[in-house]
DNA sequence: ATTGAGAGTTTTTTT
DNA sequence: AACTCTCAAT
């Protein structure tokens, strides 16, 4: 049926002729096609799958098949004949949007249905329309360190002088604000709000800076969308038309701007449907407000909600518990949740004597677990509200010898020799991008320093010119002494030349890029930092190549892969299909599944969070949290705390979370663990003295036809054409030796640009079948 | 201009 | 505990 139904579903999704036309024409097979997306469905599933027209509202408690019937709704509207382009599907992770996408397509084969992000989603739209919001096409997106950065700087120019207000504080008032669609012309501090009041005067003037670098930051996204489709009444009505489907996932954790474009998108066409859970709004602290769900009835008078109450999660007294729990909240509607499912284990409450205790004991029952064969290192998650828990976790994982995958708490894109490497191509991109640009002046060190920079910022200011322009005339700016002139310039000559091939595939951009600026040799030691930065940036040449094997070569590459590494989040890490358990925080597990949940920390400070506990609706908030977190676990639950816990390098005797005394003992079993000798030692299920063993290291499969080749080739010594690597020593029969400067292209169509000794000097090779050899392996006189 | 030591701050959660 | 920022010495 499905290989069948794929070829079907394609060719619905290229019909553009109405409905209507079509219906008489239905075949028997299209009929069993939709009878079969109706296959094992409730009555109430199958009311939210077969509705078509007009505003839906999902209610989908957690486990209720949420994602099954909205990927069975989107493929019943292609069956009904509506083009996939009209159906636009907008959630808000990267993780929830590629498994949207990967469902829809294991049930239709491709289709050109939109999924992805609200601000991947706006980040298009306002390619298009930058200039109707004061930008330039080819603007930069900065992350929050970018946007600090600039923060920063507002806060240097206005004539406040900060005592106790962080900028981060700033920093999120204006973040409030764009999030609440107020435009800095329209921001006025609430009288005696000191906080306010400082952010009324920065704002301005850290809007301007985000303008005059053609830049934005995450919340502008949203907001110039809802800018341009609020003033725009013309490019609203075409986006609305050419969106005649729009379906909104989490829609509990809906911002007012998030509100403003889906509403401004369904006004001709309101076939707007959302999903979501009021119990499960967690997002309150970024502007989410829960209302735009509780009020969805009356923005829609005509709306069909539809309740999907029923779990088929988890057992029942997992589910008993997370009821109970979430019973507290005050401001909810009540919602009936029932499971078919067994009673299943008790779910536990257990006590460790300390945090390190805690750790191992847990780390010690997923080893056993997984050694007697019973389950699989993948069936286990451990959720924990901050991330700086997470650490006491991977080190005692390591130590059993459990294979994990953590939730990235150190993000990659973050890491600075990335951040550098990225910023030249964002000034590559964006010319006027003045935070790369003060990023990469002086990376590596060129010795130009913070005076010279000020001078270029001055100059340029008086000038009107973008720094990099002001840069390009460094010799005519006056107190700039000609060696430092001859360094500015120096960079320039760099950066142009990189300019010039900036329509390359990216691999070979950023190659040349590190072999232009010598950027590796910064970090040219044998110290373990460093080894790992220089591995960064070897994985960071893979991210490129593995783009331009999907990208294709198409134009803008630059700029979508700018794009993409923008709005990477690192909860998009977490794999599916790797057998490891998971660490993450609550938050990221949102939307997930694993027979296993431990629940650690639940500590007062912790679970509800020192920064929320304080008032009713925070309080809620984290009670939600946990809720989610219960929510996740299908078989087994084991929520835990301790009763001496080191956190941030003090000692502290944490109170047990007042949640706990909300959960229904009924339904739990509970244990006080005493202090014990460490479970190391004890060699649960293995020898005494497992601890440092087998620490499983990422792997990277690669299975080509390319394998067999490169296995040919290095009998002959020499390599595949996937084997060189950037920076690579090599020796030609007729060129001499050389460097790797830099790679591009996959297979048979991997080139190298290599730098030869003089008189050769730079080259490009086709590497399949070119007798070009490693050469620092290799014996000098094998050869020559 | 660059480097290093010391001080001070941090993290709640994420696009 | 870890990270960032500031300030003084080179």
């Amino acid at each position: 049926m499905p290989t069948l139904a794929a070829g079907m579903w394609r060719f619905f999704d290229c019909l553009t002729c109405p409905r209507q036309a079509w219906a008489w024409r239905r075949t028997k097979i299209i009929d069993r096609l939709m009878q079969h997306l109706l296959d094992g469905l409730t009555d109430a599933q199958r009311e939210a799958v077969t509705h078509i027209e007009g505003p839906l509202l999902i209610l989908a408690g957690p486990g209720s098949g949420k994602t099954r019937v909205v990927t069975h709704r989107v493929a019943w509207l292609l069956a009904n004949g509506i083009p996939g382009h009209q159906i636009l599907a907008l959630t808000f992770t990267n993780k929830a949007a590629d498994e949207m996408q990967r469902r829809i397509e294991s049930l239709v084969g491709d289709t050109s249905v939109w999924v992805g992000t609200f601000h991947r989603f706006c980040a298009r739209m306002l390619r298009k329309y930058a200039s109707f919001v004061g930008l330039q096409e080819n603007f930069s997106i900065y992350d929050t360190s970018d946007s600090g950065q600039i923060l920063r700087q507002a806060i240097g120019r206005s004539n406040i002088h900060a005592t106790h207000v962080t900028p981060d504080a700033i920093g999120r008032a204006i973040s409030w604000a764009k999030n609440n669609l107020i435009p800095p012309e329209d921001y006025a501090a609430r009288p005696g709000h000191s906080i306010g009041s400082l952010a009324e005067e920065v704002y301005p003037l850290y809007q301007a800076s985000l303008l005059s670098a053609n830049a934005v930051d995450f919340d502008d996204l949203l907001m110039h969308a809802a800018t341009l489709l609020r003033e725009n009444p013309e490019v609203r009505a075409s986006l609305d038309e050419r969106h005649g489907f729009i379906l909104v996932d989490e829609y509990q954790d809906t911002n007012l701007a998030q509100y403003a474009i889906a509403r401004a998108l369904s006004i001709d066409h309101p076939n707007l449907a959302v999903t979501g859970d009021p119990d499960q709004s967690i997002y309150g602290w970024r502007g989410a407000n829960m209302n735009n769900i509780l009020e969805f009835e009356r923005d829609y008078p005509n709306v069909r909600v539809v309740r999907l109450e029923r779990n088929y999660r988890s057992t029942k007294r997992i589910l008993q518990v997370a009821a109970d729990l979430i019973a507290h909240n005050l401001r909810r509607k009540k919602k009936s949740l029932f499971t078919e499912n067994e009673s299943g284990a008790p779910v536990r409450l257990v006590q460790y004597a300390t945090h390190k205790e805690e750790a191992e004991a847990i780390a010690a029952r997923i080893a056993g677990e997984v050694q007697s064969g019973r389950r699989r290192a993948r069936d286990f998650a451990v959720f924990y509200r901050v991330n700086a828990l997470s650490l006491e976790f991977e080190f005692a994982l390591r130590a059993f010898g459990v294979p994990f995958q953590l939730v990235r708490s150190v993000e990659f894109f973050q890491r600075k020799e990335i951040k550098d490497l990225i910023a030249y191509l964002h000034l590559l991109n964006n010319p006027q991008d003045e935070v790369a640009f003060l990023r990469v002046i002086n990376t590596p060190l060129r010795g130009i320093g913070k005076t010279t920079v000020e001078r270029l910022r001055t100059y340029a200011l008086r000038h009107g010119f973008s720094l990099l322009e002001s840069a390009r005339r460094a010799k005519q700016i006056e107190k700039v002494s000609a060696k430092t002139a001859t360094a500015i310039h120096g960079f320039v000559r760099i950066f142009e030349g990189l300019a010039e091939i900036a329509d390359r595939p990216l691999e070979e951009l950023i190659g040349t890029l590190l072999a232009d600026t010598g950027y590796r040799d910064q970090y040219a030691s044998d110290d373990e930092e460093d080894q790992e930065r220089l591995a960064n940036i070897e994985e960071l040449l893979t991210a490129a190549r593995e783009f331009d094997e999907r990208h294709g070569g198409g134009g803008h590459s630059l700029e979508a892969f700018l794009e993409e590494t923008s709005l990477v989040s690192d909860t998009d890490g977490w794999e599916t299909e790797v057998d490891r358990a998971t660490l993450m925080t609550l938050h990221a597990s949102k939307g997930l599944e694993f027979p296993v949940v431990f629940l650690v920390a639940v500590e007062e400070g912790l679970l509800p969070h020192d920064r929320s506990k304080h008032d009713p609706i925070g309080l809620e908030e984290e009670r939600r949290l946990m809720f989610v977190g219960i929510t996740r676990a299908r078989q087994e639950l084991q929520i835990s705390f301790a009763k001496h816990r080191d956190f941030r390098g003090q000692r502290t005797m944490p109170v047990p979370s007042s949640f706990l005394m909300e959960l229904p003992r009924a339904e739990m079993e509970v244990q006080f663990s005493e202090t014990r000798p460490s479970p190391f030692g004890k060699g649960v299920g293995g020898e005494g003295d497992a601890i440092h063993e087998e620490y499983e290291e990422p792997v990277y499969s690669r299975s080509d036809d390319f394998n067999e080749n490169a296995r040919i080739r290095a009998g002959e010594g020499l390599l595949s054409p996937d084997a060189f690597s950037q920076g690579m020593k090599v020796a030609h029969p007729q060129y001499g030796v050389g460097e790797i400067a830099a790679l591009s292209g996959a297979g048979p169509a991997r080139q190298a640009t290599v730098d030869f000794a003089a008189p050769t000097g730079r080259m490009r090779l086709l590497l399949a079948g070119c007798p070009l050899r490693r050469a620092d392996a290799e014996p000098p006189s094998a050869q020559f």
